[in-house]
DNA sequence: AATATTAATCGTAATATTGCAATGAACAAA
DNA sequence: TTTGTTCATTGCAATATTACGATTAATATT
């Protein structure tokens, strides 16, 4: 069914894979990491970088957007993006807590 | 159009949303975090703790395994499965390399 | 050998994702 | 006001993902 059945999973493990889920795309680990080196980008220069099309760089930096890990900021006619830190620090929290469990044995098999 | 175009990013990149997109399911998400809880586990242990059907959960080991994050054994009839510790680490250093971006400047927008 | 147990695989339905052409909306410049 | 620029949205085609019933394969048990 294409369709992930949350209900049966913790908010804490949703959330994970939520924020996991967006950085599943190359597309979306590029503009994120142009965005920490330019510090701020306006999207036509996104899409010159990254060489997709502009409505499809657009939807990726929405679903970036919607997550509230960047921010856009309108100048005229171009929208500026940039990291939103604060959230950024957040969900990074939340993905060190996931990938920093530790096993406290020896392995099993 | 369903199909990421993987050629026009780096191999770091593409590294980086493969990893992220197997985390992108809770029900993978839980399955290692049960393991890393548990140390190891049959695979029918997996199916009654998450509570999804045996052919989906194994479909969902069969892609950790893929991706070389857990390791199978074979114990008679059951499978017996746990962390794959080295690439663990290997996984980790390349998300935290990502997650630990930093912005030497102040907010822009 | 016959039966039971466990997990992988196959096949398929439902849904999601990706990508872009075409269009629309907002603003700036002439 | 007309034209151009920039970005968002819509609509659609191609592909991927999720889930599970049915089946198969492998090994134990009787």
């Amino acid at each position: 069914m294409g369709l992930a059945k949350t209900e049966m999973f913790t908010d804490q493990q949703n959330e994970i894979a939520l924020f996991a889920k967006v950085f599943g795309h190359p597309a979306r680990v590029a503009i994120l990491q142009h965005l920490f080196k330019i510090n701020a980008c306006v999207c036509g220069d996104l899409v010159n970088q990254i060489g997709l099309a502009q409505p499809t760089i657009s939807q990726h930096l929405k679903e970036l957007k919607h997550l509230g890990l960047i921010k856009g900021n309108v100048e005229g006619t171009s929208v500026c993006y940039c990291i939103h830190t604060e959230n950024w620090s957040k969900m990074k929290n939340v993905m060190l807590q996931f990938l920093d469990q530790d096993i406290q044995n020896t392995d099993c098999c």
